[in-house]
This record gives C-alpha cells, sequence and structure tokens, in this order.
DNA sequence: TCGAACTAATCCGAATTAGTTCGACTACTTCGGG
C-alpha cells in the first residue's frame, strides 16, 4: 500500500458502480469523496442541500461493501420512496423496509432476506432499532454500514419528541460498531456537534457544501395586528407566481388560510398531521404534478418534497428556530430560478414557539425512572421492563432515561439494559438530570431568540442566516429586503445592508472565540450594524448591542481570534 | 405564552365583562373494534 494506487483504485470502482448500476455518469466531486471515505470505514458527517445526491454517497459504495447497509430514516414514506428510486432488476441492489405495516410472515420473510445476502438495504424507523428483536436479527447479518438519513432528527426530534432518536448509538454499538454515515441537508454547527455526540461517532470527517441559496430572496414583515397579518399573507399568497407553499403555526391556521385562498378561486389545499392519511398521500401528489397552487401546511409538510418549481415559500407566523426555517424555505427555488422567502411574524409569535419548543420530563417522573433504576441495582432492566413498573408512557420513560444517562446518572450495557453509573445516588441523578433538563431548554429558548432576531435585524439577512450556519458571507447580498432599503437610501448598491459602521464594528470578528461575564465561552457567529450574535457553549445563542459592550469593555473579551 | 372558549357574576333577564381553563407541531407502533 504505497503511492496513491488504493484511492485511485477505489475512486475507478465507485465510478464504475454509480455507472453501471445506477446510470450515473459523472458523480460530484463532494459525492465521490464522502464515499471514499465511507469505502475507508471513516464515520462520516456530510451535510448537502436536497437534490444534490446525497443519497448516492450510501448507495454506491453499498455494492462495494461486505454486508447489508442499514438506513434510518424518519417517515416510512421516505423509506418507501428511497426503495422505489433504487435500480431494479435482478442485477439491481434489493431494499427491504422493516416496520409496523409488516404482517408476522412479511416480517420474516424480510429478515430472510437480509440473512441470506439478497438484500443490500435495510430500511428502518429509530423506533424499530429500539426493538431488541431487531437489533439481534441485524446484527447475525454483520452489517457493514450504519446510515442515519435526515440526521437533523437526531437532534430536533430525539431530545423530546422521538426519543429512540438518543438511543441510536447503543444499537450501533451492538451491531458491532459499523461506521456510521450522517446524512443532512441543514445543520448549524451546534445541530452538527449534537448529531455527532448523539450517535456516538468517533472521530468523524466532515463534508459539508455551501449553505447560500443566492436566488432565494429574503424579506421579512412585522405585523402589530394579527388581523392585518392574516389579510398580508392572503394577499400575497393569492398574488405570488405559484406554485408557493404557506407555513402556519397551528392546524387551524392552515384550515383558515387555505379556505380563505380557494375562496379566491385558487387550487389550495390544508396540510398538517389532523388530515387523514389518505388524504395526505393525495395532497403531496397532487402538488409534485403541479395540480395545486398553494399548499398551506404546518411543519409536517416537507421533508420528501423534491419539487424544483416551487416560486415561494410564505411562513404566517415566526418559525421555531432558524434551522426549521431554513429548511423550509430551502423548498423554494430548486431550480435556480428566482424565487422568495416572506416571512409574516408579530412578536407575540414567540409565545408559541416557546411552549412548541417542549417540557422536559418533571422531577417526579425522571425520580420515579431513577428510582426504579436503581432497584434493579444487581440485575439491569430492559426499557420495556421498567415501563411496565413506572407506568410512563414509552416517550416519556426513554426521554427521562436518555436525560439520565446524558446526566452520567444510568448507563446502558451491551444488552441494550439500564444500570445505575456506579456512585451516584437516585438524588444526585435527578439534580444532574434537572441541570441537563435546564441547558436544553436554554438552548432551544436561544434557538427561538434566534429566529425573531433574523426577523428583526438591521442588516444584510443573508449574512445573518448564513452566519447562523457558521458560514462568512463579507458583503451584502443584493438580494433582500435590508439590502434594497439601503440601496434606496444611498442611491448605492454596494452600501446596500450595511448601515453606517458601529465605532467598535470589528472588535469582535466573526469566528473570534469570546469569553463573556457571566456566559462563559462562545463563538462569534455574525456581526450586523450595531450588534452581534455569540453562540455560547453554555447558554445558546445571544445578539449583544455593540452599544452596551462599549460601555463594559470587560463584559465581552475576544480569547483568540482565527 | 397566547388566545379561544367557557363560566360566573351582575340590579329583575339579556348581555356584558372579568376570571378561568385548556389547547396550540412534528411520527411510529400497537391494539381493539367494525
Amino acid at each position: 500500500m504505497t503511492g496513491e494506487r488504493p484511492p485511485k483504485r477505489r475512486t475507478r470502482r465507485l465510478r464504475a458502480t454509480a455507472a453501471e448500476v445506477f446510470g450515473w455518469d459523472e458523480l460530484r466531486p463532494a459525492q465521490l469523496t464522502a464515499m471514499e471515505w465511507v469505502l475507508e470505514g471513516r464515520d462520516t458527517l456530510v451535510v448537502m442541500p436536497t437534490g444534490s445526491g446525497k443519497s448516492a454517497v450510501y448507495q454506491v459504495p453499498a455494492l462495494l461493501l461486505s454486508g447489508p447497509v442499514v438506513v434510518v430514516s424518519p417517515l416510512l414514506a421516505l423509506q418507501r420512496d428511497q426503495i422505489a428510486g433504487l435500480p431494479g432488476g435482478d442485477d439491481g441492489p434489493g431494499a427491504v423496509a422493516v416496520n409496523s405495516d409488516l404482517g408476522v410472515s412479511e416480517t420474516d420473510a424480510a429478515w430472510d432476506a437480509v440473512r441470506s445476502g439478497a438484500v443490500r438495504f435495510v430500511y428502518l424507523s429509530p423506533e424499530q432499532l429500539a426493538k431488541d428483536e431487531v437489533v439481534r436479527r441485524l446484527a447475525e447479518a454483520e452489517p457493514a454500514l450504519f446510515v442515519v438519513d435526515e440526521a437533523q432528527c437526531v437532534s430536533s426530534w430525539g431530545h423530546d419528541f422521538r426519543p429512540d432518536y438518543l438511543r441510536l448509538a447503543q444499537a450501533v454499538r451492538r451491531l458491532g460498531r459499523p461506521p456510521v454515515l450522517a446524512l443532512t441537508a441543514t445543520a448549524a454547527p451546534p445541530v452538527r456537534q449534537d448529531i455527532v455526540e448523539r450517535l456516538g461517532m468517533d472521530s468523524p470527517r466532515h463534508l459539508v457544501t455551501g449553505f447560500d441559496r443566492p436566488n432565494i430572496r429574503l424579506e421579512a414583515h412585522r405585523h402589530l395586528d394579527d388581523a392585518e397579518r392574516r389579510r398580508a399573507v392572503v394577499e400575497q399568497a393569492a398574488a405570488g407566481p405559484k406554485p408557493g407553499i404557506v407555513y402556519a403555526a397551528t392546524r387551524k391556521d392552515c384550515e383558515f388560510y387555505a379556505g380563505e385562498l380557494a375562496a379566491l378561486g385558487l387550487a389550495a389545499e390544508a396540510y398538517h398531521a389532523g388530515v387523514r392519511a389518505a388524504e395526505r398521500k393525495r395532497i403531496h401528489e397532487a402538488f409534485l404534478a403541479g395540480e395545486t397552487d398553494v399548499v398551506v401546511a404546518t411543519s409536517a409538510f416537507g421533508m420528501g418534497i423534491d419539487k424544483e418549481d416551487v416560486r415561494y415559500v410564505l411562513h404566517a407566523s415566526l418559525p421555531g428556530s432558524l434551522d426549521a426555517y431554513y429548511q423550509e424555505i430551502g423548498r423554494c427555488g430548486r431550480d435556480g430560478r428566482p424565487a422568495l422567502a416572506l416571512l409574516h411574524y408579530r412578536s407575540e409569535d414567540t409565545g408559541m414557539q416557546v411552549y412548541f419548543s417542549g417540557r422536559p420530563p418533571s422531577r417526579d417522573t425522571v425520580g420515579t425512572v431513577v428510582r426504579a433504576v436503581h432497584d434493579h441495582r444487581e440485575d439491569p432492566v430492559r426499557l420495556d421492563e421498567l415501563r411496565r413498573e413506572t407506568g410512563l408512557s414509552r416517550t416519556r420513560l426513554t426521554t427521562a432515561v436518555n436525560l439520565l444517562e446524558e446526566a452520567g446518572a444510568v448507563e446502558t450495557d451491551a444488552a441494550g439494559a439500564v444500570r445505575p453509573s456506579p456512585g451516584t445516588s437516585p438524588e444526585a441523578a435527578v439534580e444532574r438530570a434537572a441541570d441537563s433538563a435546564e441547558a436544553h431548554r436554554r438552548m432551544d429558548r436561544s434557538r427561538v431568540d434566534m429566529a425573531r432576531a433574523y426577523a428583526e435585524t438591521t442588516g444584510c439577512r443573508r449574512r445573518f442566516l448564513l452566519g447562523y450556519f457558521g458560514e462568512e458571507y463579507a458583503e451584502p447580498c443584493g438580494n433582500c429586503d435590508i439590502c434594497d432599503a439601503g440601496a434606496a437610501e444611498d442611491g448605492d448598491a454596494a452600501a446596500a445592508g450595511q448601515r453606517p459602521a458601529h465605532p467598535d464594528a470589528g472588535s469582535y470578528p466573526v469566528g473570534a472565540n469570546v469569553l463573556h461575564d457571566q456566559w462563559g465561552r462562545g463563538t462569534v457567529l455574525s456581526e450586523d450594524a450595531d450588534r452581534i450574535t455569540v453562540l455560547f457553549d453554555d447558554v445558546g445563542y445571544r445578539t449583544l448591542s455593540l452599544d452596551a459592550l462599549a460601555e463594559r469593555d470587560d463584559l465581552l473579551t475576544v480569547a483568540d481570534v482565527p
């Protein structure tokens, strides 16, 4: 193994497989790089926009690996789409999805196919991997790669809504620790860090392609009055070029806006989790087929929508985070033609988003769980047994166990059973879990604050948004409402998006590590005309006014500059 | 945290108002009934 021969041979094999099996004559450099890392057996985190061929990063290497590939995917519909998109026929790679749709005999047949090697890909929800039986049968097949698709779900859903996402690392361990590949289209630096930690990835390589989507125009409008906001949303949704997506905060609002738009003669549909499955499928397909002008939806609508010609994404309310916002607006303008991301909000919207960011399990719940675990000090206990003993729901129990595990108070052993960590009392465990929960709450709260800060920024919106994702963007973009206003004021496009500089502008360069009097260590994410945004390790995102910083020069000190 | 929907109180009863309560997003899985 000397010189450059091995990688070159690997590259040739990847290209040949892509062409022969999938009919892809060209692979993009980023795709190829990530595929090579996967073949080398390295843990890998890939952040690439939808439509750039993320799935290929595991599909092609899968055919060159020695065992089946496990693919964790959050929605059963996505699993079906992925399998339908694979090349069929006798030469194509076999694939199965194991989930609650299957009957007993179908499930057995699926596992037989996995065991016999007839199947390359096994698609599973994280809930499936919480089952002993599933992990046991998978382990027998000795998987060669563990893929987590839509990996942002680990961070956005794992902490409360779907806690089995935080238990994937245990499953990976029990499967013999195959290399882990995490794929996502949108992840800010703290989300990437969360994904890496929660999946237990080992010194992973990161492949992050640019976030900027220059053809999407960014605008935000604040309203004082709810009726006025509703009027503006309906008018703009009706007037804009179609098709478009309107995101509303509640199911009720979806029905309201869809009703108003339909009354104006538009083909408009309301989409949310309260709509029955068959109807949702119909709406989804009609939208992809170009039969719908506007879908008005909650956050339920989005994953798996790969439609090129969406002309606008309009938000009728403040989003819960810029992570969610960027994901949602990224669904317009995929054809590269001009598109509009428009946010209508009221400051009152923050209340509901804080509510939505979820409440951690109570001290009582955590206490019940930790005492139950301590009762099994001598014989580690499985989660389903803990559930019977505590009478808690699956979600609440798993969330509490995850929190205790994060706090170092309990551990999961090689067989998937839970026991107390040595030397921790139940009382201390509850305290530590409460501290972890509080840290999550602060982080979630700061994400809502950042969504509002984006809406209210006085600088170029694109610079703000990209700064949030850790991408420096020096010049004003010229394609947001703030840049337009600046250009109109000074008649100078170059000055657009930049208000007169604060005397302290430049004191806190983007990327600099800083130390705050109260909030501790942090990293400067972006700099507006009169304020900076910092991501603190312990308290999350904060915006700080340069005026306030000028008054007390010991408040925030620069530790080092990149 | 906000706002819709409800309840109680008020000067006869209808109608207003102050106070209270409750629901507001995202999925998979399992299980019972038609």
